[in-house]
Order: structure tokens, then C-alpha cells, then sequence
DNA sequence: TTTAAATAAATCGCTTGCGATATAAATTAT
DNA sequence: ATAATTTATATCGCAAGCGATTTATTTAAA
């Protein structure tokens, strides 16, 4: 019995499960859009900025090409973004919101935030222990990525 | 511009991330071994208990039978479990550790913890400051589980 | 300049994760 | 006991993720 290996002992797993359940919470709201979660972070990186090469989108959410193309083409075939060759580097694509895309922003903003909250009513985690653990979580990430 | 709807702003975007980037450097050791990452969650389960139902398994891991049976057939023909109906209840698979997935506990005895500390000795997160962090973790996923 | 190397996207194949549905066995209700 | 309901798995379809490879374009080197 290896106490390293059980699975009350893995920070991964609580990673793992919180995110999952997190983004479960997330996807009723988002169904009302029309959007997945993944989905939701493209547009989110657009609403800050538009017109962006995929790589850009991809760095941004530290995901692969091969993971956000896929997304995008889905994301254009529902019409939220759309998709052009770079004027000045042919082999970019820039991505774009359409007006679907920037729409959706204050939708997003109408029900997602306060939904949210909602969630976590009964959490017992106070809004002053989130700066912490945000900070905790980006180190971990910034070890991480490469 | 709404700040709620800011990458940086979300506590769910730096948990899946998270999630992601540690369950990636693990996937080499786990590669090594011949297994990916949900099927090494699976593992700790039966190693800790032997012989137990989809669903038992399925709680222990807070996900659902129809993302474990296919995860547990895959896992019975790579030789590290075997699934045989239930001797009481007939409607239960009773999922049991080969000789090859016994092994297995060892093996990642033997490789897993250590090289996990080595993937984190660059990471500002001292050892006091993971309880804490589990625990947080855990009062979000007790807040969301079902 | 012509070639070689690097870069941006896309494609392919496979494993997860999960909503929805189906099937079989056990439990409860009538 | 027979029917209705619940429960345990399994199946299906689709969207992610990601390793590996491919294609087009750009940059660097010979």
C-alpha cells in the first residue's frame, strides 16, 4: 500500500475533478448560448482582442494548433467567428468575430457571472481566499508550460 | 469590455489548465508504463480495493458509467483487468486487477512520485502549501458533486 | 538564387467525457 | 404473482485534446 498512490493523496486528480465539475456547472448556461466551454474561452479571447491568427488563440489558451483548428471550423460552421488568410502572411488564418460573436458577449454577461455566483453559494471558499489560490494555480501552470 | 469575462478573471479557465498541464507531465511516465492518465485513476482505485463494480469505480472517480465501461473494456484488453457478471446481483460487472495490473503498482511506485517532484522543483508551491490547496479544491468539488 | 530549415495550419487516429438512449436484472407496488 | 419502477451497464453520437504527420508559405543559408 503506497500512500504516494492513492487517490485522496493526488493533487492531479483533485485538478482533474474540479475543473470537470467546474465546467459542468458552466454548461447550462453556456447551452443557452449555443456554445461549449472551449467554445466559451475562444470567445472570450476574441472579446479581448479580434482578429487573430490561430496561433495567437492558441497560445492564449495554451492548446495546441491541432486542438483549436477543429474548434474554429465548428465555431465558423455555427457562424460566431469567420476565418481569412493573412494579408501580409499567407499562412495565417486570421480569425474573426462575426456579429453572432460579438453578440454573445452580453449574453454571456447577462446570465454567466451571476450564474455563476449562484454556484458557489454553499461553497465555504470566501471571495478573499481566490486571489490566493489563483496565484497558486498560475505558478503551477507556469512551471508547467513549456 | 467586462472584466467577469476576462480570461484572467477565471478561476475555471486556470483549473482546466491546470488540470491539462499536469496531467501531461505525467503522461510520459504513464506512457512508460502503457497507460494514459484515466486509466491510471482507475488503477489507484483497485488498487486500494480489488474487485469492484463499474460503479463503485465510477463514484470513487465522480464520473459517469458510460465514460468508464468504455475505459474498462480498454483497459481488459490491454491485460490489466478482467471484468466478470456479478455472483449476487447479476446486473454488476465486478472489475478485478490482472496479475499484469497488480504489477503495475510497483512499477509507478517506482517512477511516478519521484519523477512528479522533479517536474515541480521549479515551482514556487512549497510542500506547506498543499493542504491548503487540496482542501480548497475539495470544498469546490464537494460544492458541485452531486 | 536555389536550397534548406523553420513556421502556420490542417489532417488523421485514438482516448476521453458526457448527454441521450437501450437493455437486462432487481426491487417495489398492486 | 404480475406489472411498474428502479438500478447497473452498455451503446451511440459528438466535441475535445493531443501525438504524429502533411501541406503551404516564409525565412535563413549556401
Amino acid at each position: 500500500m503506497h500512500t504516494e498512490l492513492q487517490l485522496d493523496n493526488q493533487i492531479c486528480f483533485r485538478l482533474y475533478t474540479a475543473a470537470r465539475l467546474v465546467i459542468q456547472a458552466y454548461t447550462p448556461m453556456l447551452t443557452a448560448l449555443g456554445i461549449t466551454y472551449p467554445q466559451y474561452l475562444v470567445l472570450m479571447v476574441l472579446w479581448e482582442k479580434d482578429d487573430q491568427p490561430v496561433n495567437d488563440i492558441a497560445h492564449r489558451l495554451l492548446l495546441e494548433t491541432n486542438t483549436v483548428t477543429p474548434l474554429l471550423q465548428r465555431m465558423e460552421k455555427l457562424g460566431i467567428v469567420s476565418r481569412k488568410k493573412g494579408e501580409q502572411d499567407k499562412r495565417q488564418q486570421i480569425v474573426s468575430l462575426t456579429k453572432k460573436g460579438k453578440a454573445l458577449e452580453e449574453e454571456a454577461f447577462a446570465t454567466i457571472p451571476s450564474g455563476w455566483d449562484q454556484q458557489l453559494l454553499a461553497c465555504p471558499l470566501k471571495k478573499e481566499d481566490y486571489p490566493r489560490l489563483e496565484q497558486e494555480l498560475d505558478s503551477i501552470i507556469n512551471t508547467l508550460k513549456k
